[in-house]
DNA sequence: TGGTTCGATGATGAG
DNA sequence: CATCGAACCA
């Protein structure tokens, strides 16, 4: 009768009829957990037990998100209420919390338009806070700082907790620091990561009825990998089950992998402490591997202690050994690895995606990415530099959050030179101490005082008038009084273009449109063909890209009812009495800002469609892998200090977590799997000598077989002698010569011969490209940018106009000039890069 | 002031 | 080897 409850074994029946009350599923590895989590919430709802708007998923990944609710939809038409689908909410933990914290942004002194800060942004900020203290800015103060703040975050602890907590001196100054970051980051009314957990936290704890509000709001709640979360999540699900403790959580102690990320595995481990009378459900049947790879993964775990006590089993016997490979380096690893995949494409009735290839850290990927490239086998890498990381991507990103919120400094300082217009880091120095000014607040403050004098926008966004009485007599604002005429100029640009900008939101509701004519306003393509000629292409296809990006989602947004992220949209317009919240292009960029800064993006190798039926090999780090299988995965770099990579050799939990790391890798692989690993590694451009990883001879030899291609005749190779001499012997010979004198590395290094041929070619492209460019990109409406010459010393006019020669930017037009002299400001139009600013002495007038 | 080059330095990893 | 900041040149 219900269908529902089909084909699940019984103690996945049992997980999916428990209703009410906490309830805790241990799920191995491959034995249904998402099955059992989408099957439960739909139980719910057909049991007559929930709403669906009563129930709440959580996850930690937009991937696992994703295939939840494919996975629900799913099932909700099967059972014939596919009307359910938006109801149900489905979130990660940090889009939950943003969602809640859009809501009430004012309990924390932000408005409504905040926005998120990642973690470059983060670092900037604490950069610029380490400078103003006068207090060391070298990158490791910086890490040392971001990751002290990280700390007290996923613990839970505002600032005033820190203080609390520590302990000594050291703590204590870290904690001030703390503090005043966060002073910053609402001054700038932005957040951090990390705050979208903490700043629910704080609200909930100020406000308990409102935490009780949303527990009855959401009846019942599920989360996903439960144990990767760290005490603030934890806290945050008792405040969301405060009326209920309806909570089921499933997860996996042996897959317990972001311990660096604050998480804690006594999350899980303890649940029946916190949750009395917590039914608790083990699911051991593995439906993915084979019973080979299952005692391989048991035989690395089982050297952890302090384990739930489970065991992984299937009814699939038998199975392929596990090969062995070991490489003489890291390209001859890689070319086997893609040697093989070639050959099991070609026997067996496999597709590009069936294969995955693992590795622990991302630097590991390019050896891959090449003999795939070589090999012309599609491929894709999840993770690594996500797309909207991308400088291009940033930079104009940076410009449209400043648009929607004017106290985002980072943003600002990001993009007030970019392009160039002259405003160097002096120029700015004198902006941000003007912005440490009581009534002044943030550099755009200080911007419009500025400019507030002889300065007026005729658009429709009349802004506060600084008062300058206030400040007077203070000397920040002297210094910007004193500003010379072509940073000024600089700046005055910038604010055009940003009101510009502004304007554009207000009366446009094409987003993508209003963002392809601000790109051709500030003529950001010949900026970035000037400044960065290698990768302009690239940088120009990138730029298309979120064109298109924001067009489909500007299609998604208009067809959809209600608009994706509707939940944030209801309170916007009670909360903010600003004109800017009501336009719709507005609403739609705060939208797609905040989809943009939590999802992460993943990267193709090439530009072919993705339509290929076959689909392409998977490469991603090994903590990317999580959650996903495949039929064939090779799980590469099997060498101590790099897997399992030890940082601090005193910290046992460090090991027992890289062992769960393996355990994860070997239990995606579904029919077989390959590991691999190399004698010796370039690492940072010199070579180290390797011995293989601890896991592999923690796997029981009848389970493994070594491809007699290797360079040893056994998998413990310390001890062995070596089969191929002749060439190790030259290796080392080789190695010798290297260490001695430094030089003798260059004949390995002519490995691709078509990549010279390429890079002409590329030039070439370049070319026609920048001309194309040029024209493809135009505004459609004749405008050609400002006339910034207007108020220019009327002895230089007769120079205006002139075409000059400048030796790295080429021939152009002066448009203005200030001062005199040799050193005078001149502002050249090139064709090519668009308006500099450049000293008068480097130009040579040509007539 | 800005652009370029050179040398030092550094690589794990959700959102 | 790639990226980033500092020194230097235009």
């Amino acid at each position: 009768m219900n269908t529902i409850l089909d084909h699940l074994n019984p103690p996945q029946h049992q997980a999916v009829t428990h209703t009410t009350g906490p309830l805790l599923i241990l799920a191995g590895a491959g034995s249904g957990k998402t099955r059992v989590i989408t099957h439960r919430a739909i139980y719910l709802i057909t049991s007559g037990t929930a709403r669906a708007d009563e129930i709440l998923a959580v996850t930690f990944t937009n991937k696992a998100a994703l295939e939840m609710r494919e996975r629900v939809d799913a099932l909700l038409s099967d059972v014939g209420r596919p009307e359910d689908s938006t109801k149900i909410t489905l979130s990660t933990f940090h889009s939950l919390g943003a969602r809640i914290l859009r809501r009430h942004a004012d309990r924390l002194g932000l408005s409504w338009n905040f926005q998120i800060y990642d973690d470059q942004d983060q670092y900037k900020v604490i950069r610029n806070l380490l400078q103003s203290k006068d207090m060391e800015t070298d990158t490791t103060s910086i890490r040392r700082m971001s990751a002290y703040i990280e700390r007290m975050k996923n613990r839970g602890h505002s600032p005033e907790k820190a203080h609390e907590f520590a302990h000594n001196q050291q703590d204590e100054d870290n904690a001030w620091f703390y503090e005043d970051y966060q002073k910053q980051l609402r001054q700038d009314n932005c957040l951090d990561f990390g705050d979208l957990i903490l700043g629910v936290l704080e609200i909930f704890r100020k406000d308990p009825e409102l935490a009780s509000a949303y527990s009855k709001q959401w009846r019942f709640l599920m989360v996903d990998e439960f144990q990767d979360t760290n005490p603030a999540q934890y806290e945050l699900l008792s405040y969301l089950t405060s009326e209920h403790n309806n909570l089921a959580v499933v997860g996996d102690d042996d897959q317990a992998i972001y311990r660096w990320r604050g998480a804690t595995i006594a999350n899980i481990l303890g649940f029946e402490k916190d949750y009395k009378g917590a039914t608790v459900i083990k699911l051991e049947q593995n439906y993915r591997s084979t019973q080979v790879i299952l005692d391989a993964a048991d035989d690395v775990i089982q050297h952890n202690s302090g384990r739930r006590d489970k065991k992984l089993w299937t009814d699939k016997t038998g199975g392929e050994k596990i090969s062995i490979f070991t490489a003489s380096d890291e390209r001859e690893e890689a070319q086997y690895v893609v040697e093989k995949i070639q050959i099991m494409l070609a026997r067996k009735e496999l597709s590009p995606s069936d294969f995955a290839i693992f590795f622990r850290t991302n630097a590991q990927a390019r050896q891959f990415e090449e003999q795939l490239r070589f090999a012309q086998l599609p491929y894709q890498i999840v993770g690594g530099t996500s797309f909207y990381q991308r400088q291009e991507i940033k930079d104009l990103l940076a410009y449209l959050k400043v648009a929607l919120n004017p106290g985002n400094q980072i943003d600002l300082l990001r993009v007030i030179n970019t392009p160039s217009r002259g405003v160097g880091d002096g120029t700015v120095n004198k902006l941000l101490n003007a912005a440490q000014v009581p009534g002044i607040d943030s550099v755009y403050d200080a911007i419009r005082f500025l400019l507030g004098a002889d300065f007026t926008f005729d658009g429709e966004l009349k802004l506060i008038e600084p008062n300058p009485t206030d400040f007077d007599h203070d000397m920040s604002l002297e210094e910007l009084e004193k500003m010379r005429t072509a940073q000024l100029e600089g700046i005055k640009d910038f604010y055009q273009n940003l009101q510009h900008l502004r304007d554009d939101l207000l009366h446009f509701e094409s987003l993508a449109e209003i963002l392809r004519q601000f790109i051709e306003r500030i003529h950001y393509l010949a900026y970035i063909s000037s400044k960065y000629p290698d990768s302009a292409e690239d940088k120009a296809r990138n730029v298309g890209e979120l064109i298109n990006a924001i067009e489909e989602f500007e299609k998604s947004y208009d067809e959809e009812d209600p608009p994706p992220g509707s939940f944030l949209e209801e309170d916007l317009i009670e909360s903010s009495s600003s004109m800017l919240s009501d336009a719709t292009a507005v609403r739609k960029l705060r939208v797609f800002l905040d989809q943009s800064a939590l999802i992460q993006n993943t990267s193709t190798g090439d530009d072919e469609p993705d339509d290929l039926d076959n689909g392409r090999v998977t490469l991603m780090t090994v903590h990317g892998s999580k959650g996903l299988e495949f039929e064939v995965a090779f799980l590469v770099g099997m060498e101590d200090d790099l897997f399992p990579s030890i940082r601090d050799s005193t910290d046992s939990e460090e090991l027992a977590e890289e062992r769960r790391l393996a355990y994860v890798a070997i239990t995606r692989a579904k029919q077989k799997l390959t590991m691999t690993n190399a004698r010796r590694r370039r690492i940072y451009g010199s070579f180290k000598e390797n011995t293989p990883s601890r896991f592999l001879l923690d796997i029981k030899p009848e389970r493994l077989e070594l491809d007699p291609k290797s360079v040893v005749n056994k998998i413990d190779w310390r001890t062995s002698s070596k089969k191929k001499s002749m060439r190790a012997a030259k290796e080392i010979s080789d190695e010798e010569r290297y260490f001695s004198d430094g030089q003798i590395a260059d004949a390995n290094f002519d490995f691709d011969q078509s990549m010279d041929l390429d890079l002409s070619a590329q030039e070439q492209d370049f070319d026609e490209f920048s001309q194309v460019a040029d024209e493809s990109w135009a505004y459609d409406m004749d405008d050609d940018g400002f006339d910034v010459s207007q108020d220019v010393d009327d002895d230089n006019n007769e120079l205006v106009g002139q075409t000059v020669i400048h030796k790295s930017l080429g021939i152009g037009q002066i448009k203005a000039i200030s001062g005199s002299g040799d050193m005078a400001s001149v502002t050249v139009d090139f064709p090519t890069s668009g308006e500099k600013t450049v000293i008068y002495k480097f130009l040579k007038i040509i007539g």
